[in-house]
Formats: C-alpha cells, sequence, structure tokens
DNA sequence: ACCCTTGCCGAAACCGGTTTCGGAAATTTT
DNA sequence: AAAATTTCCGAAACCGGTTTCGGCAAGGGT
C-alpha cells in the first residue's frame, strides 16, 4: 500500500538494548549524564539497526523542526531565476550540514508572501526564513519582526535594525564599473537602474554616483534612464539614453536582463557593441555568454550566498544576536568583450546615431 | 529572543468554547459525529483565533506530514536548470491547494540522491517524492519501491510497473520534426541524442526514428551522432555530422543546450542557420530566444508538469494506485527561425564545407 | 410506556520522541 | 568505616495534536 515500510522506534532500539527510552534519547543527544560507554552502545546499536527519529515526533517537544524556509516571488521579474539552481544548492548543502531541510513555496505578490511567511511559521513547516529580494521598503520583514519568527535577509533593506543579513556588495561594482570605463577613456557614462523599489536599485545607484565623485566626473540627470528590468526595458532605456543630443558612450546596468535588451537598442541604431558603445552589467546571466560580444558582467556567486545565507539562518535561530549574523560578498568581474576603449566622442556618435536615424525610424 | 510568538493550542480553543479537545479536532477535521452547529462554532473560533495546528503535531498521529520531497541532483547537465523556477512553482502551487508544502534537496550524484531519498523518507520530512530526470534503469526507484515510500516519476522509465509518472511525450515531438523538415523539401536529417542513460534520450531517438519510417527516409547511423548535452558537445556532433562526404541538411537536436553549440559549429563552416542548415531542437530554454535567427524548439511546460505531478503525488499518497496515476503532455512548437526550406542539396553543402574547410581549418 | 436507535460529545489512550526528577550504586572524602 | 559526593540510569511527565470508545439524551417505532 502506501504505507510507508516499518520503522524501528526509540522503543524497539531500547528494548534491544535493555534499556528505557529515556537512556537512548539522552544517549543520542550526547547529554552528560550518560556514560561513555552506553554511548558508543547505544550510538552503534542505532546504525546497525537503522534508527533515524522522526523528525515531527522530536519537533513535539523540541519546538524545532529543522527546516530552513524560503517563500520566492514568481511574478518577479526573472533577474534571480537563472540563479536559482546554484542558490538553492547553496542552502540545502548547507543546511545538510547541520542535518537541517528547505522548506519551499512560492508567493504571487508582496502581500502573498507575508500569508506564507505567517501560515509556514505557524504551522511550523520552518524554523526560520530566508528573505530574498529585499526591498527598502519590505512589509514581510515587518510581519516576521511582529511575530518574533527568526529570519535573515537577502540583500539589506532601509530598516536594518535586529536584522540578520548576507549580501553582495553590488555598490562596489557599480563604483568600479565607472573606474573601469573612465580609465578606457569614457567620460559619458551612462546608467540604467533595477527594479523600483527594491534595495539593490538603490545601492547600485549609489556605486555608480560614488563611482563618478570618485573619478570626478560630472552627475548628469539625463544619463540616468528609467527602470529597466527586462529586454524591452533595456531597450527602451537604451534607445532613450542614446538619442540625447550629448549621449553615453558607455552605459552600465543594473541588471543583465536589461542589457540584453541594450545590445538590441544598439544595434538598431547601426551601432556594435564594445566597440561604439560599452556595456557593463551586473548579475552573470548564462544568457550573457551567449551574446557576440559576450557580455562583460559582475557574476554574483549565488550558491555561496545560499550556503552562508543558510549557516547563518540556524545560528539565528539557535539564539545568536542578529548583529553578529551579518556578512557581505563581492562579485566578480567577468572581462568580456561588451566594452572597451573608447573609439567615438559623444558628439560622433551623436552624429553618427542622427545619420541612421534619418534614414530609417525603427 | 528567538522563540517564536506565542500560539494558541488546540487545548485554549477547546477551554474557550466550553468543548474538549477531541471534539476541536473532529469538529475541525469534518467528522461525521460533530453536528453542524458546532462544527461552526469551532470553526468559527478558530479563525477568530487565528488557530493553526502545528504540522509536526498532526504528523505524530496521523503518519503524514503534508510535505511534497524532491531531491535535484545539481551536477547533472543543466538542460533543466532555466526551468527550475517553473517547475518549482507549479509544485508548490499546486501542493498548496491541498495544504502541502515542498521540501527540497538537492545530491551530488545519483547514489547521494538515493542516501537523500532515504534519509528524508525515514525522518518523514517528506510523504512522498517527485523523482525528476528518470533514467532508463533508475537506482532511485529501486530504492523508493523497496522502501514502499510513494513516490511518481517525472519521466518514464524501463520497468514501468506500479510506477506513478508524468511525461511529455518528447518522441511525439521528434516524430513532427522530421516531417515538418521532410516538408520542407529535407531528406538527410541528423540527429543529436540527448544525455546517456536518460529515458528521454531514448524517447525522442525512437521518433526520430519513427519520424523517418512515416516519411519513408532510409535510416543511416552516420545521420546520428554522438550523445551532447552542452554547447561544447553539441559544437562536436555538428561539426561531426557535417564533415561528411553526405551531411545533413537539417539536424534535429534532443536539448536546446546541444543546439547552442550547433550554431557555433555551423557558423564556424561559414553556413547560415536556417538558411544552409536548418535546426529544429527541444526544451525551449530562454537563450533560444536571444540567439539569431531564434531557435526553433518544442518547448515544455514546467509549470504545468510540476502542478500535474505534485497533484498525482499527492493522490498516490492517499492510497490511489499507480496505474491511474499515470499521464502525458505534449511539447509545443515555438516555430522560429533555425528552420526553414531546402535550400541546398547535401552535395551542394557538403562542396562548400569542404571549400571553407580548406580555407582554414577551426 | 418501553425499547431501540441515532446523534452528539467527553474521557482517555495514543503517537514517538524529549526532558525533568529522583534514587541506587560507585566513588571519593573525612 | 562512615559520610558525602558523583556517576549513571529508570520512571514518569510532557509536547499538541488525533482517534477510539463509551455513554447520555433526544427521537422514533410499536
Amino acid at each position: 500500500m502506501n504505507a510507508i515500510g516499518k520503522r524501528v522506534t526509540i522503543d524497539d532500539l531500547a528494548k534491544s538494548l535493555g534499556l528505557t527510552k529515556s537512556t537512548v534519547s539522552r544517549a543520542l543527544n550526547d547529554y552528560a549524564d550518560i556514560s561513555e560507554q552506553t554511548r558508543l552502545r547505544v550510538r552503534n546499536a542505532a546504525t546497525a539497526m537503522n534508527y533515524r527519529p522522526l523528525s515531527h515526533a522530536q519537533a513535539i517537544k523540541t519546538g524545532r523542526v529543522r527546516s530552513i524556509g524560503l517563500v520566492l516571488q514568481v511574478s518577479e521579474h526573472d533577474g534571480h531565476r537563472p540563479f536559482l539552481a546554484d542558490f538553492l544548492a547553496g542552502i540545502t548543502e548547507a543546511a545538510a550540514d547541520h542535518d537541517w531541510t528547505l522548506t519551499l513555496a512560492t508567493a504571487t505578490s508582496a502581500s502573498d508572501a507575508v500569508r506564507l511567511l505567517e501560515k509556514l511559521s505557524q504551522e511550523r513547516k520552518a524554523d526560520g526564513f530566508i528573505l530574498p529580494r529585499t526591498y527598502i521598503d519590505d512589509i514581510r520583514i515587518d510581519a516576521l519582526r511582529a511575530a518574533q519568527v527568526p529570519f535573515i535577509l537577502y540583500g539589506r533593506t532601509a530598516n536594518i535594525a535586529d536584522c540578520a543579513w548576507y549580501d553582495i556588495a553590488g555598490e562596489v561594482a557599480m563604483e568600479q564599473a565607472v573606474a573601469t570605463l573612465h580609465k578606457l577613456g569614457h567620460s559619458r557614462i551612462g546608467f540604467i537602474p533595477g527594479g523600483e523599489g527594491y534595495n539593490y536599485t538603490k545601492l547600485r545607484r549609489d556605486g555608480y554616483i560614488n563611482g563618478l565623485e570618485q573619478n570626478k566626473l560630472a552627475l548628469d540627470d539625463q544619463l540616468i534612464a528609467d527602470n529597466a528590468v527586462n529586454k524591452q526595458q533595456g531597450y527602451a532605456a537604451t534607445r532613450e539614453l542614446l538619442a540625447q543630443p550629448n549621449p553615453p558612450t558607455a552605459i552600465i546596468c543594473s541588471v543583465d536582463h536589461a542589457a540584453l535588451g541594450a545590445y538590441g537598442a544598439i544595434r538598431s541604431l547601426g551601432l556594435r557593441v564594445g566597440q561604439d558603445v560599452s556595456i557593463i552589467s551586473y548579475d552573470g546571466i548564462p544568457e550573457g555568454a551567449v551574446l557576440s560580444p559576450e557580455l562583460s558582467t559582475y557574476a554574483v556567486d549565488n550558491k555561496q550566498a545560499g550556503a552562508r545565507l543558510a549557516e547563518l539562518l540556524i545560528r539565528r535561530v539557535r539564539g545568536e544576536p542578529p548583529q553578529q549574523l551579518r556578512e557581505i560578498g563581492q562579485a566578480r568581474f567577468l572581462d568580456r568583450g561588451s566594452h572597451g576603449p573608447l573609439t567615438l566622442s559623444s558628439d560622433q556618435l551623436a552624429a553618427k546615431i542622427e545619420l541612421k536615424s534619418d534614414h530609417r525610424e525603427e
């Protein structure tokens, strides 16, 4: 039938050892009042009989199910999707080191995510949660804080008090991108921000602006495009940037999916990516390696991120204060073909574009 | 602290209603011996007091944790990775309809997967499992069968007895691909098989061969390349096919990732995809839409697959016999630019390739 | 009016672990 | 050698639900 085969219970084990189940339990959980000798006897018998405690039977008394909760918002722009396998692998492998597992749910909106977080924590399907893709103002955080449920952020947020978090320093990457382009001769560098409301969007924008300052470049609002998180929006944003009288000769994209559209926009104007217009982006999606030229971008190690998040969350659940559970990682620059030395000045570029636009309007 | 806030237990609820907890429990679980009136009273009070039973407290008596188990093999070629988000969303949403959740783990090999399946089922972290990417001869199936743990296959396998499964008819897609190409004038149609040992590889190959027969085309072993599941292997397989004296004018790839390499191989010979050589592939990965011409391919609805699998598995756990839990879906053809009418005969194509090869060897 | 159902709920056992408490035996101290 | 500790394990309570069983009261049949 569908019944799962007969298990050996702690009582079976105790009986076969001539001990009581309380002794067996304490032996297996390394209590100090069990002699080394019986501890070993019990341990050996347990493996010999292939005894494995039911996690939910343990949970009823301990209150812990040894499970990490993760609620994904699938309606979100799919900037994070390609990473998902790595991210999940990182979480589950690190969790497995502590005998924990991952409980996964998907939500269709932010409020749906809150509903699921509350449901999962109340049914105790998970002991704590990883919150991916943080917003500047994040209702999930408010909800978990109110319910006193342990959690850790993947990203940072406006009110970081009492929060544990892990994040990649996107702002540093953006700074470096500006410096790299400036060193190659570019002085008009455009920027395409990421998804509105996300904390990473603010950070990367700050990084871009800091980069300009550090390289003594003027901040020009005209060089900051509309938010773009997918191909279409990236296309539109790039067209708009390049349509200006004084267009950027290089563009930094906050997310790779926008860069995909930037390629199309640049080509639609008869220009060559990496020669007439440079692009540096952020994320490291696999599509970037299929483009020609391949996309120069800052890649995030999402497996590593997942592993660190799991580790930190487990420590959080075990009682460590959030203040000491904060880590930051760096993105790795993939130096590929979509950026290069300045070949055309902004004026020359503008002239070339105007010529093209006159001939055929896209 | 890290303590999750005070809950209301079934005793609290019972006390506030002036009933015993046994009555409350039966009322909430729709037992017949509870009057409609008290059933409603209890239900209302439960929602009013925001009572949610602890899933593990229920599980201790019922034996069910209401969780679907899924063990992913991350070392596998990443043909399925882009689908992961959709696949998981499908599973979790369908599971949520029955108040179930998903417990996820990742394995590094097939034997590691077996280890995890046994561990998770013994600890009862899940009530049953979805087995993705079935092999012709699958040790996971053997293990779960032996342990009498409910499971469902995503795919089919050699010994299908007593198995519940959901699958996409890849063999039908391959048949149709042959017919489509034949209708366009192609008579020498190459085939690149997928990963060795997987059941889908056998099925798609069978479909290709059936397609040839149905269109009265001769089966030529020279037209079947080595297995290829990634860009590099796809490149090599395609080069080999095209290096023959009588090369195929169209190539069918079992997986999109191989097609990515096929594009490179075709171009390396100075040929144009979709004109000199046609390609039809299978999977529907997002990279296909970034290529130019866009990849013609059979796309799989993995969200739907996940949803059906979850639904069927839950019914399996509840005791339905596996024989009535079998479903098959169809892939959807994305009619894009990588295939087209025959322009060069096989001989002409060979001549063109030879010319190119003389000039520069890749 | 009496018996027999039927409807409805309480009492208690139960699931498989963990944890507290107490006490006997072994060891150390005086 | 007696007293005071320590060491180590058994007994039992407990966690928060579900399920079985029994019994009271109301309703129906004759």
